[in-house]
DNA sequence: GGTTAGAATGACAACGTTGTCATGACTTTA
DNA sequence: TAAAGTCATGACAACGTTGTCATTCTAACC
C-alpha cells in the first residue's frame, strides 16, 4: 500500500549509475554526460523521487528554518507579524516554525530550547517578562536572535520596537487639544515594556500641558478586554468621571468601547493599535496605528542580515506610528 | 567568540567514556554505572551540551514537525485554527511549520513539496481551489494529510468542515422569521466550497419559505471587504433595495457594515463568522458563529490519530455552528 | 573451579545526503 | 608518441545521533 519514499540510492540503482552521479544531477552540477543525465532523470520520474531535504540540511548543517515565538499566534497583532516574517523567510527559501509562549518566561525558555535543539538557523522572539540572560549562550553558539515589540532583559540583542512613548504622547496630546482635562489611562500589567513606555508617553503629554495626574484615573489591571471593560465601567460611573480614556492597546480599547456602550457614555477614546470596524462605531475612534506586517518584515530582515554574516553591535530599530484621527468630534458631548 | 555547539563526541572525550555511553545517559537508558553517570553529567554541564535533535530525528526518521498551509496566516480565522493546532501539537511534542498559500493552487503545491522534502510527519491544509490529486502520491508515501474548512478536489482524504449549509439556512431563516422578504446574498467566488455550500443553505431557506430568488440580489464578487462594500452599496441604492443581507463570511460582513454605515441604511444583516465588536455596533449584528480554535484542534487530533497508525477510511468531521442573535430588532426600521 | 548470568561498556554500521579525492577514458599538445 | 589536460564517473568519508552486537568484568551458581 504505502511504498516508502525512494532515495538517491534507489535512483542510482534504477539508472545504473553511482550515487554521486545522481547527486550531481539533482544539484544541477555540470560535467554530466547528457545521456547519463536523461537516464537519471528518467529514473527520478519513474520512482517519484524527491530529494530528502532533511538529510541534505543535516549534511550541510543549515536547516533553512527559523523560529518565531510570540505570546499567542491567535492575536491578530502577532499573526500579522508572522505574516511579514513569512514573506521574508520565503524569499530566503526558509520556512517558519511558530510557537506561543503564552506570556510565560518558563514556557518561552522551553520553546527556545526545543527550537535550538531542532537547529533552527535563527530565532525571532516577542519576549515574555523575565530574565533573558539564558539566551546569551544560545546566541554565542551561533543562533542569532532578534527580539520584537519588547527588548529582552539583561541581554544586548537586536530588537525591533514601536514608537511607544511618543505615540502615546501624541494620542494624549490629541485629547488634550480637544479640551479634555480628565483623561484616564487603562493598561495591562505595568511591568510589560510597552505598557510602561506608553504610560511614560501619557505622562509626557500631561506634563507638557500642565495637567495633574489623578491616580484614580490610572489602571494597570486591564490585561484583557473583560478586565478593561470592568475597570472602565468603574471609572465611568464614579463621581467626577474622566471625559476621555487612553487605552494602552487594542485589548483595552475593546473593553473601553464595551463599557462606554453599556453605560451609554460619550467618553472620548484614543487607543494604541488600530482595529477593524473602528471606523463604523457610533463614536468613531481615533487610534495610534502602525504597520505590524512591516514590523515582522523588518525583524526578519535583521535576522537574515545576521545569518548573512553581519557582526555589528546589536541594533535597535523603531517602527514609526501614526496618530490616525477619526470622526472630528471636537467637543465632549454631555450625557443626554 | 562563538564556540561551536558541542556534540556527544565532545562530551565523551571530556568524560573519558565512549560515545555510546553518553548516548545512554542522554536517553536515560538503564545499566549505566552511577559513577560514570555523574562523570557524563558533569561533562554535559561543563560543555553546555544539548542533544542535536535534528541529528536524532534524522537517525530515527521522525521529525516531530507538522506543516500547516492556510490561505493567509494573518487572517484571524486561520490564526485561530493555527492556535488550536499548536496546542495539540505541543501535547505530542511536535512543532508546527506555518505557511501561506495566498489562495493559489500552484503556490500551495510548491509549499506542500517544500514541507514534504523537509519530511514533516504530517500536513494540515486549507486547500486552495484546484486539483488536489497531486497529494495522493505524497499521502501514499507515508505523509498523512488532513484538510480543513474545505474538502480537496479529486481526492479522498480526512477533512474537518463547518456546518456551512445548515448554518446559512438557519441564518437566512432567522431573517425570514423577522419578516424580511427581499434578502441579498453576498459572497466571494462561488467556486470556493464554503461559498457554494452557504449559497445552497441560503436557497434552502428561501425555498422552505416559498420566497423567490432575485438574481439581482446575488453576488459572488465580494472577495474582500472593499469589493463587498462596493456591491452592497450598489444593492442598497438601487430601486427596490433588499431589506436584509446575508454575508457569506466575515470579510463580506465587514464590507456590508461599511456600506450600510455610509449610506445610513438600516438594512438587517446576518453574517457567517463572528467578529469582535459585532456586539457594540449601532445595529447589533446576528452571526453564525463557531469555535475556530476547536476546529484546529480536531483536525490536529485526526492527524495524530493517523500518525499513531489509524488506517480507517477517510473521515469527514463537521464542526457545529450556532446562530447567535444579537439586538432583537424585530422589524426593519425605516429610514429617518 | 568452571560455567553461567548479568551488568557495564564500547566498536561499528546505519540514516540520506554532499564534499573530497581518485580513476579511467578520451582529447589535445609538443 | 608520450605527456598533459579535460571530461565523466565512482569510491569513500563525513555530518551527529541511535541500534545492534560484541566484549569485558564481576558475581553467583552447582
Amino acid at each position: 500500500m504505502t511504498n516508502p519514499r525512494p532515495t538517491m540510492h534507489d535512483v542510482a540503482r534504477v539508472a545504473g549509475v553511482s550515487l554521486k552521479t545522481v547527486s550531481r544531477v539533482v544539484n544541477n552540477e555540470p560535467r554530466v554526460n547528457p545521456e547519463t543525465l536523461s537516464k537519471v532523470h528518467l529514473a527520478i520520474a519513474q520512482l517519484g523521487f524527491r530529494r530528502n531535504e532533511f538529510a541534505r540540511q543535516f549534511r550541510t548543517g543549515l536547516t533553512s528554518t527559523i523560529g518565531l515565538i510570540t505570546e499567542d499566534i491567535a492575536n491578530p497583532f502577532y499573526s500579522q507579524i508572522a505574516s511579514g516574517i513569512e514573506t521574508v523567510a520565503r524569499a530566503h527559501n526558509c520556512v517558519v516554525i511558530t510557537a506561543s509562549s503564552e506570556e510565560g518566561i518558563e514556557r518561552e525558555r522551553s520553546l527556545v530550547h526545543a527550537l535550538i535543539q531542532r537547529r533552527v538557523d535563527g530565532l525571532l522572539i516577542v519576549p515574555a517578562s523575565g530574565d533573558h540572560a539564558y539566551i546569551q549562550q544560545e546566541a554565542q553558539q551561533g543562533t542569532p536572535v532578534v527580539f520584537l515589540d519588547r527588548p529582552p532583559s539583561n541581554l544586548e540583542a537586536d530588537v525591533v520596537l514601536l514608537e511607544n512613548r511618543s505615540g502615546a504622547q501624541r494620542g494624549v496630546a490629541h485629547l488634550i487639544a480637544q479640551g479634555h482635562q480628565r483623561i484616564a489611562f487603562i493598561s495591562g500589567f505595568s511591568t510589560v515594556y510597552t505598557g510602561a513606555e506608553r504610560l511614560a508617553g501619557f505622562q509626557d503629554a500631561l506634563e507638557a500641558a500642565g495637567l495633574p495626574l489623578d491616580p484614580n484615573l490610572l489602571s494597570f489591571e486591564g490585561h484583557d478586554a473583560t478586565q478593561a471593560e470592568r475597570i472602565a465601567s468603574l471609572m465611568l460611573t464614579q463621581s467626577n468621571p474622566p471625559t476621555a480614556i487612553f487605552a494602552a492597546s487594542n485589548r483595552q480599547s475593546l473593553g473601553v468601547i464595551r463599557a462606554a456602550h453599556r453605560s451609554q457614555s460619550q467618553v472620548a477614546l484614543v487607543g494604541f493599535d488600530d482595529f477593524e470596524l473602528a471606523d463604523v462605531l457610533p463614536s468613531s475612534i481615533t487610534v495610534i496605528r502602525y504597520d505590524a506586517v512591516k514590523m515582522g518584515r523588518l525583524a526578519a530582515e535583521m535576522l537574515f542580515a545576521r545569518l548573512a554574516g553581519e557582526t555589528n553591535a546589536p541594533r535597535r530599530l523603531v517602527v514609526p506610528v501614526e496618530l490616525f484621527t477619526r470622526g472630528m468630534n471636537q467637543t465632549n458631548a454631555a450625557k443626554p
